[in-house]
RNA sequence: GGUCGCGUAGCCGAGUGGCUAGGCAAAGGUCUGCAAAACCUUCUACAGCGGUUCGAAUCCGCUCGCGACCUCCA
């Protein structure tokens, strides 16, 4: 098992990944909020961690991999704000929380899907969990550093804060925060505006609601997350991630509540992956500037100029490393698309190639290069996940492939082991760990062999130098978006976009 | 205002103090009946100004510009 090193955004520094129990790994990411649609950013983090898996899993770990489904809050249904939630009376005309919840959750593993994002191991949600936060919360208030006010709990962050590094995770002073002139919901019934919520009196319109020691509510923003996690992953566990925008204030709080509930800091990694930006912005429902997946893939959106196949927009998010930021444009898009393309029918005619069984190579420094480039990639992954440099790689291989088949590069050149060394690293890299898939549709039999007929006609008038019958025959198929190839050998191949 | 981060060739994006990723686009060439694809070649950048150093895009300082978080937020 290779040494893997990730950068901690606790410590800010990159560190040797070691499990807590040898050859397993306890993951939690934080996961969506299902009271709308996912977009574009939200493809990040879950790309990203499917990638973690993924990589922990090539070099050898068994992960338990959490990810929740946010299902409990203040929600309502887009454009239905409007609504009076109390005075409709008929019970079908009422919003009825969980079909929204179902609606969206359904959604988003949709997405996931398309992305080729492995499920995770245990996918709780936060209303399957009330309990366990209520149970939580007591104990955080039985050690003092909760106190219930008006039917709602606060945790105060002012003691705790006295005794623990509060704001380390997110570089945040609380002096600084304290000075801070907001005025928040609830704030009148904190004891410092610092405190955050960890359950909350429901007001009568509120539609999500349970009876807890303190009266009816619903839980506060980030217990949850604490209550799931130290479930399923014990009090202490390995690896923590989620979107740079929620260093603070969740993952802080996180830390804050774990802390007290069981007496020492929760998590031994925390990894962030920054955001997806839009002319330079954040992606975001605050800025108006949202592309949701469905938009995405259908390029039924103002800012689109196409739709993007689900493998692109992984691809796009995989070229760049999970720490920068990433700005989506068309262009970047479009240019990640032909990318791919380029990149995958190399790994296609990689695994057609006929190459020989030499065991020495003819060019022993293309051969010594292309081990090189093959070895590397665990190297990269190894370096905090540089898939940026991975891909490089793959791209480095690519004109070898092609050479080889073209002619331009002797078949012999590299040896039959290296040559099985190329196979593998495309297999592992490109399909395993980047989790790529084909963007071409599996074609049915008959329709290959439809195509062949066209095919053969084609090269029947070629035969006879019938340009006219030959080009007709290849543009109407372009026109459908069926491309022909001329191979060297006389063979005809095509791709359907 | 506070905290943190970023500014790399036409565009997107890696990056270690010295060996000048990669992709897309562009130009030229090889191949081809013509295409397409593929292959080869070309385009040598690091916001600005100082400093440290034999040597800095990479370290330090300042300036300018941008962003994130501080409020739900992937």
């Amino acid at each position: 098992m290779p040494d893997l090193y990730i950068h901690n955004s606790y410590t800010r520094k990159k560190e040797k990944f070691e499990p807590l129990t040898p050859g397993h790994v306890g993951l939690y990411v934080c996961g969506p909020t299902v009271s709308g649609e996912s977009h574009l950013g939200h493809a990040r983090p879950y790309i990203t961690f499917d990638l973690v898996t993924r990589y922990l899993k090539h070099i050898g770990y068994k992960v338990r991999y959490v990810r929740n489904i946010t299902d409990a809050g203040h929600f309502e249904e887009e454009g239905r704000e409007a609504v009076d939630k109390v005075d409709v009376k008929a019970k079908l005309e009422k919003l009825e929380p969980m079909e929204l919840v179902q609606k969206y959750t359904n959604l988003f593993h949709k997405g996931m899907y398309l992305f080729n994002c492995e499920d995770p191991t245990i996918e709780p949600t936060a209303t399957g969990h009330i309990i366990e936060q209520i149970n939580m919360i007591e104990d955080i208030i039985a050690k003092g550093y909760a106190y219930e006010v008006n039917g709602s709990v606060y945790f105060d962050v002012k003691k705790y804060a006295q005794h623990y590094p509060y704001g380390k995770l997110s570089g945040r002073v609380l002096e600084d925060l304290l000075e801070t002139t907001r005025d928040l919901d609830g704030q009148d019934e904190k004891r410092n505006k610092v405190d955050f919520a960890l359950w909350k009196k429901a007001p009568p319109e509120h539609i999500m609601r349970w009876k807890s020691p303190w009266g009816e509510g619903f839980p506060g923003w980030h217990i949850e997350c604490s209550a799931m996690s130290s479930k399923y992953l014990g009090e202490t566990f390995d690896i923590h991630g989620g979107g740079m925008d929620l260093l603070f204030p969740h993952h802080e709080s996180e830390i804050a509540q774990s802390t007290i509930a069981h007496g020492h800091p929760p998590v031994r990694y925390w990894m962030h992956n920054n955001m997806i930006t839009i002319n330079g912005k954040k992606m975001g429902k605050s800025y108006n500037n949202v592309i949701k997946l469905s938009e995405l893939f259908s390029g039924n959106h103002p800012m689109l100029e196409q739709a993007y196949h689900p493998m692109v927009i992984r691809f796009y998010i995989l070229q760049t490393h999970y720490r920068s930021t990433l700005d989506f444009s068309n262009e970047a898009l479009q240019a990640s698309e032909k990318a791919l393309r380029r990149l995958w029918e190399a790994y296609e005619v990689l695994q057609k190639l006929n190459v020989g069984t030499n065991s020495t190579p003819s060019d022993a420094a293309l051969d010594g290069q292309v081990r090189k480039w093959c070895a590397e990639c665990e190297e990269f992954m190894c370096d905090d996940l540089n898939t940026a440099k991975v891909i490089a790689n793959l791209f480095e291989l690519a004109p070898v492939i092609n050479g080889i088949k073209g002619g331009q590069i002797k078949a012999d050149a590299i040896s039959a082991s290296t040559y099985q060394l190329l196979k593998d690293t495309f297999k592992t890299w490109l399909e395993d760990v980047l989790g790529m898939k084909p963007l071409a549709v599996q074609q049915s039999n008959k329709l290959d062999q439809a195509l062949q007929v066209l095919i053969d006609i084609r090269k029947e008038a070629r035969a006879r130098k019938d340009f006219a019958t030959s080009d007709q025959v290849r543009n109407k198929l372009a026109e459908a978006g069926i491309l022909l190839k001329d191979e060297k050998d006389g063979s005809v191949s095509y791709t359907i976009e």
